[in-house]
DNA sequence: CGACTTGTTGATGTACATCAAGGTACGTGG
DNA sequence: CCACGTACCTTGATGTACATCAACAAGTCG
């Protein structure tokens, strides 16, 4: 059903990154920050932390005394039923909120793992409330990032109760596609996905043996190509119309 | 595939309901607000609407003025897809906050459908960054309050893309009689629920058909009565058992 | 080198969808 | 009052989209 393995985690940090000089800030889908809001991100921003490639960072059921930021790499969230069934909520990217459950709630409900090695910022938990307190603004982005991420769920719900896999397959490449290019980990329709096919069954809820059989099609419908962990889209235009998926909207999100 | 009609609505306010009178707030699920808190929940409530069963509240696409907090019915959020095929993202009680999207970002991501005559509380949109700015206490209810919302469609997704029909129907009846149970609405093994077999389908990403093949399973085994819109568990401990649901967990909430 | 991960493909099985028909309850207008 | 429609539930027959099983190829790793 799944496959986790979960080889060291590495939670060290050395010279850490203003957040001022954010490689991620400059990007365009990420709004200005004022120079209050980045002197506070500055002193919220406790470290940094490395973990190699499928590590477990957060685990449900646990608590930790950080919030994270991914800074770079891919990292995946899911559930776990207890006879070990195993779906993946959703991909996180550089930018994305990690933690915030275990932050705001008593517990994760889900676990973090990453796909690739990846760097975290570290903020911790005990100051969250500061945050709110003196910064509505960023307070305000917090919960505008918790939206967000709801409605990424319930659309990915929506493919999983009522689309056919081939819309699914479609539709999550794409979206995938698309979120790494905001970020800027693909352009000119190619990009590096780290992730398996073991991976897409999983977010899909399908078996990977008809995971693969409709990748298949897709690529022998030259829609896309998928080898070696590099993708391609040949046909956007048709892929967004098997997928069912809106090819607009694009809005300017928060970075905290 | 789905069943949608749109009865008129009638955003009508007579005497609204002082926040510090609320019926809901006694309730033990609910946190206890301070004196300042409930003075400006009264101050930011701008007034009380009323749908009638089958309404449609707030739709996809659209933009509204208000953000709501349902105060008394059952209605639903769901999505629907280009061809109509429609998945329901959850179910709305009594306490749960409503078109905080349309508040926070551009417009509404889903839309919004009365089960049963409901009363709303209205907020306006753009007293929220008041409340971001000078209620933080509240600031982080509402991000308390989303982020639950995200944990529970992540489940929801759990359910429908790793769990068997009858595991998603046992844990989505469980589901609710609980959430019910936690606003009064139900009680002594026994609800009242105003939705159909169609909307479970909805919910579920199954077809009516197998709905309620499911369903009769679960009565025949004698876990459950349902009929009439009476619901009732029988017994408790294997419904959870099937559902692989975890009877225990149960926390304070805000109520904004 | 074997052990393992990942992808691929065909054969078979089954959990589900779809189709079809009928039953009950409710409302409507004649 | 009945005749008629409509919403919802129910059940059996049939079809299919998917899962499961099995086997193998190619790459990687220790």
């Amino acid at each position: 059903m799944s496959g986790g393995k979960s080889r060291g985690a590495a939670p060290v940090a050395t010279q850490i990154i203003d957040c001022r000089k954010c490689p991620l800030r400059p990007l365009p889908i990420f709004r200005a920050f004022t120079e209050t809001e980045l002197a506070f991100m500055r002193s919220f921003k406790s470290g940094e932390s490395r973990f190699e490639s499928g590590s477990t960072v957060l685990m449900q059921g646990t608590h930790s005394a950080h919030l994270y930021t991914l800074l770079s790499g891919w990292a995946l969230r899911y559930k776990t039923l207890p006879d070990g069934r195993r779906q993946i909520l959703n991909f996180a990217l550089p930018g994305d909120l990690i933690g915030l459950q275990s932050a705001i709630m008593e517990e994760m409900q889900h676990s973090v793992e990453t796909l690739t090695d990846c760097v975290f910022c570290l903020f911790p938990r005990d100051r969250l409330w500061d945050l709110f307190k003196n910064h509505p603004t960023l307070a305000f982005d917090v919960t505008w990032l918790t939206s967000r991420e709801e409605d990424l769920i319930g659309e990915h719900l929506t493919s999983v109760g009522r689309r056919h896999a081939i819309e699914r397959v479609a539709f999550l490449l794409l979206h995938l596609y698309r979120r790494a290019e905001q970020v800027g980990l693909a352009g000119g329709d190619k990009a590096s996905f780290p992730f398996t096919q073991q991976h897409v069954a999983d977010a899909l809820g399908m078996s990977v043996v008809h995971t693969n059989k409709t990748i298949r099609r897709l690529v022998e419908a030259r829609l896309i190509r998928w080898k070696e962990r590099q993708f391609a889209i040949l046909d956007r235009a048709r892929l967004a119309e098997i997928a069912l998926y809106d090819l607009d909207e694009n809005t300017k999100r928060p970075l905290i």
